[in-house]
DNA sequence: AGAGTAACCAAGCAAGCGCTAGTGTAAATA
DNA sequence: TATTTACACTAGCGCTTGCTTGGTTACTCT
């Protein structure tokens, strides 16, 4: 087998493995369905990955690394504004949400079949990802632009956005920038 | 097999079944779990059911039945002050998930595997449900009580409320009720 | 030219899967 | 009393699953 690295093959597969999760879900995914689609043989499979488990993890992990960069970015990049970083955050969420949509759909509805191992270790990634927010809220209601137990909003925002993903057609006509300001208007006094 | 009517075994059966779904999934959870689980063996199983395919559809076409029922009673007995019926309608929600905890995890998060059949006669029941949901919103903007377009708002309000499942511990210190409280205060304008 | 290595293949094993066929039995119905 | 019905059993068929084994090809580096 391949020695844990990120390879380039292997990072190929990976991006493959992950629209097939999303199409067929990890469970009915099996390994010859995703040899098929990467033009190999099944058995060749277990050269890149141990077993497919380690395929589920590697989906995840990239798209979960990535919304953690994209959100530090894009927060670095911005005003100190409470407004605008909660409107930043938001919009970076949708960004990543949908550039990566398929390794996000993986990890938010496959992430119980991960091995206490595997979830322990990504666990970690995704903490540090919710304690951003859980910064940009709490600047927001100390500034008063919303309101509301500071759990439990985050919570709620969370949850709206990443439902987005059941929903949502980026063939529609609304861009998800503007999803993004629409929730934060939602939540916001209206201006004055 | 018994004639498709819903005897008192098959409803216990569906039951547990729920509860399985949820523990494993539907996809990992083998009729074999199932059978032991009801304490009989696998083979009887299909006296009460079609196939493994009917006892997915017959969780959660109870779930989905179950909040309806309860959604337009509540409305029913409730004033007609939008304000009131917004957080009634929150409210109903949040009881029918967690007193029916399994049967609605199982349909938000199961609804996939269901055969194409199955699914167009179960989105006839929930399409019901979300309209209720979207006259009780249509009510709260005209009263100019909350702000934005009738089909985000709705669908961010589900969201939220659907994605409770995740992180909602009933054993903790806030009641459904509360939850569903705060998240109409969250999105209203605080009071004058 | 020779050694090393990454990538692949053909073949198939052991286990587990959904589901069926045929039978037994106790209670309800005629 | 005779018949049906509801519910359960045993046994196993046919198939798919994740994964292994042993070997081959193509490329790179010395």
């Amino acid at each position: 087998m391949n020695v844990m690295n990120a390879s380039p093959r292997r990072k190929e597969l990976t991006r493959l493995a992950a629209q097939l999760f999303v199409q067929e879900g990890f469970d009915r995914t099996t390994v010859r369905m995703l040899a098929q689609g990467m033009g190999i043989k099944s058995g060749s499979l277990f050269h890149h990955f141990k077993d497919k488990q380690e395929i589920l993890a590697a989906v995840i992990e990239e798209g979960t690394q990535n919304a953690l960069v994209i959100a530090r970015k894009a927060l670095d990049e911005c005003a100190s504004d409470p407004e605008v970083r909660l409107r930043v955050m938001a919009r970076a969420h949708l960004e990543t949400l949908f550039t990566d949509r398929n390794a996000h759909v993986v990890a938010l509805f496959e992430w119980r079949r991960l091995d206490p191992d595997a979830s322990a270790h990504l666990s970690h990634l995704r903490d540090a990802y919710e304690a951003l927010w859980v910064t940009v809220i709490d600047d927001a209601l100390e500034a008063g632009l919303i309101h509301g137990d500071r759990f439990l909003v985050s919570r709620f925002v969370l949850g709206a956005l990443n439902w987005t993903v059941r929903w949502y057609d980026p063939n529609g006509p609304r861009s998800p920038d503007d999803l993004a300001d629409e929730l934060v208007a939602m939540i916001m006094p209206p201006p004055a």
